[in-house]
DNA sequence: CCCTCACACCATAGC
DNA sequence: GGTGTGAGGG
């Protein structure tokens, strides 16, 4: 319990009201006020709308706030009028972000408001998983773990996965691992324990042992003194529901609740929160409603939001007109409950995370959960230039089920840019143009900071890191290839893991045999029998086997040496400084030198790597603290002291805001991704699109979007075409960049017709949207070779008449569908070779739907990429050519002709 | 019994 | 382009 006695002194006074605030820090408020109404500074400059949101304290509160439209600000000037009006202590606000990097945010925005020294007082601060940690420290052998748990990340938990199948004798081939961690993964995320999942789910995995391997993994993990992250939620819910009296320890404590990104809330989250937020009192709630809404919550929003302005005292729904929701939630009862001071915020358009379970329903049902709930929409948009707001509107609007704001914008500045749309050969091209324009916007002496590229796929990152890197041009790449994931990281944290925790065996097995020391699989299974039978870690289990005769001398030496450095430096864990013992435990097991004998290219930069870590380390209490950060925030703080241009993925890109954005990359299979088509259908394509909403409205001033016409996928060019999304762009707002010509002359990159037309004239026309449905349902190929099934090729062909049509012309489809080679000198060939093959177009598709390739070892074929070269073996559809100048390349048969 | 190298197979997004 | 697995050498 120590060092959680902070608030400890509140603990026992819920009914601490302002007057009793010792903290001074309504007295501090006092002093910040100067207005002569006696409006403190923090609220000034607030729109009607915000400031209701901030001022309306008691009572549940919904506050729909779209893009841009001052979310942050709301919740964190909300959280400082609670305190500056002395209506809480800072320990007994819970207020919950979902990522690090936004609970950064809000500590230090509140700091800028009240003064640094109100936050720090603010331990409930944090993600839903560091909240859960703490929980969970606080009463850990409740849920039969000891304090000192360490958080498993994905990797452990796919290997302890895999032990287990294969102990449970099943083929881990047949069933992989990774599959069934993804299974658990959903049922935590919905707070189902083994005993409470599905039949049917339960049967599908290992000959019907899902269930079993389900318990067993968490028996393992409780001897192992683990979790993983599905349990930093899952375990608090069932201490919560167990275990009354503590969750009334935590009703008392918090009395006010606020929640960030509320839209993407999974259903562990929400009962985590219910059973946090709601004070079950005696009165049972009559009758019953399903969770249907939508209607009611959406009319009543538009109602408040159009009188909220009126006065800060907000009509609410009155109690009596509660609907109980939800069905009940297990061992929760259906009560009445009195009001709660629970304040979620959310955009329903920016809900983008249906596949870690998040439940949109649940920010559409929460007047419903919370009756009398104040619901508050922020529409006005801050942010983006009217065009880009446009743009970004109009796509959104695509999308059925929404609560459907609007936002708007006061700026209209005629000098402002439209959306730009750009298209590419290749990723390369693409990737060099980008690089291309982020020089010419700092030449006009935009920031790099201001400026970021946000891609559907990390994969795409690698192109413009190569790009940069050959050009100079400073970036960081946020959320990418993370700092822990590295191999000499990992390796590190094992050590201290091991150390930390003695019972942490897969850390252990991880580098028993690093360095080398000639510990194979042989001993390792046996240090592992040991342990099973005996019932103890694989550290004793190791010592043990050291001192007796059960192994070979060499082996032997080798243990007893590994189990004394431990039992040396779990010694000086509590007497050594953490960072000098850091240092000692990669010394002394060698591991340092070991990479300093490393002759390769990686080794030196991977010993800097290991510096980073330990300089990282200083700023923790211990290695304990150091661990638990390393588990729960997985991404290196990088500092932006240095001027650079930020890469990263959509998905980590929702909250930020850039002057200058790019898009690259909007291409059918790649966004919207074929895989969230073909397992979310309709819905797949919907959150795809939030997906693409999220992306435009990161832009203040200047957006460009960006799809190639070939892509590079597993080590294959793929031909590919523009992406829906494009097409639902409002003509209004976007500017088709018509000059493409600085790489190889490739002419206008639209064929001379205009980018609509080209493109079938999207909106108005009568094929475009249908056409690409056809391609989503037909085609039954996973995203790698999708282009190369029967049902694109049909799709291409169906395409390349109604765009002749439209056009009134009869050309090559390779060359209107992507637009390309009107005037390419430098492929000139091409275009002969291009049309050539259009000729043989339904020949070509025959051949690709009914035989494996129609081409022979040796023949001469002609790629519009590579040029001419001889086919050097065939392997079904892929071919391996030797082109004539591009070298070696293995390409798919349907984007070669005969020459 | 362990180590090294070649090969197969694979990659949406992340707390 | 990365990682996990298999065969062969030491």
């Amino acid at each position: 319990m120590s060092g959680f006695s902070e608030d400890m002194p509140f603990f026992d006074e819920p009914n601490a009201r302002p007057a009793a605030a010792p903290s001074g820090i309504a007295a501090r408020a006092m002093a910040a006020r100067s207005g002569q109404n006696g409006v403190p500074d923090y609220l000034k400059g607030l729109n009607p709308e915000q400031r209701l949101a901030v001022e309306t304290t008691e009572g549940p509160v919904l506050v729909l706030a779209g893009a841009g439209t001052g979310k942050t600000r709301v919740l964190t000037t909300r959280i400082a009028h609670i305190l500056a009006t002395g209506r809480a202590f800072p320990s007994q606000i819970l207020a919950v972000t979902f990522t690090n990097k936004a609970a950064r945010e809000m500590k230090q925005r509140i700091g800028i408001l009240i003064g640094e020294g109100n936050v720090e007082g603010m331990p409930w601060l944090g993600t839903f998983h560091s909240i859960g940690v703490k929980l969970l420290r606080r009463h850990a052998e409740l849920a039969g773990l000891k304090s000192d748990f360490t958080i498993l990340d994905t990797d452990d938990v796919v290997r302890l996965i895999k032990q287990l199948i294969q102990a449970e004798g099943l083929d881990d081939k047949r069933w992989p691992a990774k599959t069934f961690a993804q299974m658990l993964d959903n049922w935590k995320n919905k707070g189902l324990g083994p005993d409470e999942i599905a039949e049917g789910d339960a049967r599908s995995f290992g000959n019907g042992k899902g269930r079993q391997l389900y318990k067993a993994y968490q028996e393992r993990l409780q001897t192992l003194n683990s979790c993983d992250f599905g349990d930093l939620l899952y375990h608090p819910i069932r201490i919560f529901r167990a275990y009354p009296d503590v969750l009334k320890e935590y009703h008392r404590k918090f009395k006010y609740i606020l929640v960030d990104e509320y839209q993407d809330t999974n259903t562990a989250q929400y009962m985590w929160l219910r059973l946090l937020a709601q004070r079950p009192q005696s009165s049972p709630l009559e009758g019953e409603v399903p969770a249907k809404r939508a209607e009611g919550v959406a009319a009543e929003g538009t109602a408040q939001s159009s009188n909220s302005t009126a006065s800060s005292t907000a009509a609410r729904t009155p109690p009596d007109r509660a609907s109980p929701g939800h069905p009940p939630l297990k061992g929760e009862g259906n009560r009445r409950s009195s009001p709660i001071n629970i304040c979620c915020v959310g955009d329903d358009d920016q809900s983008i995370y249906g596949w870690r379970g998040a439940e949109v329903d649940n920010i559409l049902r929460f007047d419903k959960d919370f009756p009398g709930a104040t619901i508050i929409r922020l529409e006005r948009n801050y942010r983006s230039t009217a065009h880009i707001l446009g743009a970004a509107s109009h796509l959104i609007a695509h999308n059925e089920g929404r609560f459907g704001k609007t936002l708007f914008t006061d700026r209209d500045d005629p000098e402002d840019d439209k959306v730009h749309v750009h298209a590419a050969w290749d990723s390369e091209e693409e990737a060099r143009a980008i690089g291309d324009a982020i020089e010419a916007y700092q030449r006009q002496k935009h920031n790099l900071n201001d400026m970021a590229i946000l891609v559907r796929a990390s994969f795409q990152m690698r192109a413009f890191e190569d790009r940069f890197i050959t050009l100079g041009l400073n970036y960081r790449v946020i959320g990418g290839p993370r700092f822990y994931e590295r191999l000499e990281i990992r390796d590190a944290l094992a050590f201290f893991r091991v150390v930390a925790n003695g019972g942490d065996d897969l850390a252990f097995e991880r580098i028993v045999n690093v360095p080398k020391r000639g510990l194979g699989e042989a001993t390792i299974r046996q240090i592992h029998d040991t342990a099973r039978a005996m019932r103890i870690p694989m550290l004793e289990a190791a010592a043990t086997l050291a001192e007796s005769d059960e192994l070979k001398p060499k082996p032997r030496a080798a243990l007893r040496e590994v189990a004394a450095n431990f039992e040396r430096w779990q010694k000086a864990l509590e007497s050594t400084p953490h960072t000098e013992l850091a240092e000692t435990i990669l010394e002394e097991s060698g591991y340092t030198d070991m990479w300093k004998n490393d002759r390769s290219a990686e080794a030196p930069g991977r010993l800097e790597n290991l510096k980073e870590l330990i300089r990282s380390m200083e700023e923790y209490e211990s290695l304990r603290a150091f661990l638990e950060h390393v588990a729960l925030v997985m991404e290196a703080e990088q500092g932006e002291s240095q001027d650079a241009v930020s890469i990263m993925t959509l998905h980590s890109a929702k909250g930020l805001e850039f002057e200058t954005v790019f898009l690259p990359g909007w291409e059918e299979g790649l966004f919207p991704h074929q895989r969230a088509l073909d397992e979310g259908g309709r819905s797949g394509l919907e959150e795809e699109r939030r997906l693409a909403y999220v992306g435009l409205t990161r832009a203040k001033k200047n957006l460009h979007i960006w799809f190639v016409s070939n892509r590079q996928i597993h080590g294959l060019w793929q031909s590919t075409i523009p992406s829906r999304f494009v097409d639902e762009l409002p003509e209004t707002h976007i500017d088709i960049a018509d000059s493409g010509n600085s790489y190889g002359g490739y002419g206008n990159p639209y064929g001379g017709g205009s980018f609509a037309s080209g493109r079938g004239g999207g909106r108005q026309n009568p094929y475009g949207a249908s056409r690409f449905d056809n391609i989503g349902a037909k085609d039954q190929g996973s995203f790698s070779n999708t282009y190369a099934t029967p049902g694109w090729q049909r799709a291409q062909a169906n395409r390349t008449e109604a765009t002749d049509r439209n056009w009134g012309t009869r050309s090559g489809h390779q060359v209107e569908r992507i637009g390309y080679g009107e005037t390419d000198s430098g492929y000139g060939a091409g275009r002969t070779s291009v049309k050539g093959r259009t000729i043989e177009g339904e020949l070509v598709a025959k051949s690709v739907a009914d035989t494996p390739s129609a081409f022979n070892v040796g023949d001469r074929v002609f790629h519009q990429k590579f040029g001419n070269g001889n086919i050097a073996a065939i392997d079904g559809n892929k071919l391996t050519i030797d082109f004539d100048k591009a070298g070696q390349k293995r390409v798919l048969d349907g984007f070669v002709a005969p020459v």
